[in-house]
DNA sequence: ACCTGAACACCGTTCAAGT
DNA sequence: ACCTGAACACCGTTCAAGT
């Protein structure tokens, strides 16, 4: 890449990042151009889509995480490394508002430039669900497909305001239901 | 209301009726008025918003289900009862793709045309969930709120082509989690 | 090789002018 | 009392023209 390319890409993902933050992953690409002062063909030269910003952007991100998913397969109770990384990916979700609409709906899409991210997520998951229910603290009737549905709809659940204060309680009342713990999560 | 206007009126509704139908909850107003042959102006005279021309349209589909609600109070197993409703609430945010995120974001906005339909829905899922749990089906600790953030949950899932093939296995996972019957969906 | 921004085809919302 | 549609302020996307 010429090293003006270079400069426009960089400084785009970093505007993008502000813009995305403020306003959600919906934001404008038309205002992320003008804030980084960039012509608008240039945006849509480095990132021909919504979801090729949105994977540039979040790509450390979604190896992070996926590595983190590694990491807890070695912990000792496998029931709490699922818990914990569950907890892990709402917050990444919710700290990226509007990111899980994309998500899902490129999940099936194998051209799309996000399709990559969200499988392998979908593949930790399912890896720190596979050992859970080996552990037989997981219920054994369920895959890494629907234990995404589960995350996606958590995720989209806790980007509604109206839902806020509960976030925690249904947060414990669908993770819950993937373990096999009866249904011991925190009383009021 | 004049001839003229009651004319526009209902014609507005029938046009939106397939529109949304066709295109999902967000289509274009401007496309609404387009096809029903009207001036712009006349659809925001009739229905100064999105939600006003949403309430219009389906007061009736709510006012059904809260009396279905009604009606189901009277069932023999209550939680059969929670569960059949619980279905058909689902049945209907698909068929209305795109409704569940206004009524998740009007439930708490009293200004709202669509928030006293929501806050019916929820007080009829609150009823059957209370009897349900008055005869230890369901799990006490659990709130009308939490139960239409459930719904919610199911409702946005559903809209989804990618969870299409996991719906009902979805739909019981997530309903067996307000059940007392431990974890018994079917398995496949 | 890369950048620009006008052009095109859309939105939602308001409101002066008409009947 | 009601209707109309231009006007305004936005979008996303493409692409001819420039450097």
């Amino acid at each position: 890449m010429r090293a003006d390319a270079k400069k426009n890409y960089d400084h785009l993902l970093n505007v993008a990042r502000t813009v995305f933050m403020e306003q959600g992953s919906d934001a404008s690409l038309r205002d992320i151009a003008r804030r980084a002062e960039v012509g608008l063909g240039t945006l849509y030269r480095h990132f021909p889509t919504r979801e090729a910003l949105l994977e540039a952007l979040l790509r450390s991100s979604f190896e992070a995480l996926a590595e983190r998913a590694d990491e807890l397969q070695a912990a000792d109770d496998s029931a709490a490394a699922l818990m914990e990384w569950l907890q892990e990916i709402i917050a990444f979700t919710h700290e990226h508002r509007g990111v899980i609409a994309p998500m899902v709906s490129v999940i099936e899409d194998h051209e799309s430039a996000l399709h990559a991210s969200c499988v392998s997520l979908r593949a930790a998951g399912a890896a720190l669900l596979s050992r859970a229910q080996a552990d037989g603290k997981a219920r054994a009737d369920l895959d890494g497909a629907e234990l995404f549905d589960l995350i996606a709809a958590l995720a989209w659940l806790r980007e509604q305001p109206s839902h806020a204060s509960r976030a925690d309680r249904i947060f414990g009342i669908i993770s819950g239901a993937v373990l096999n713990t009866g249904k011991s999560i925190a009383r009021r």
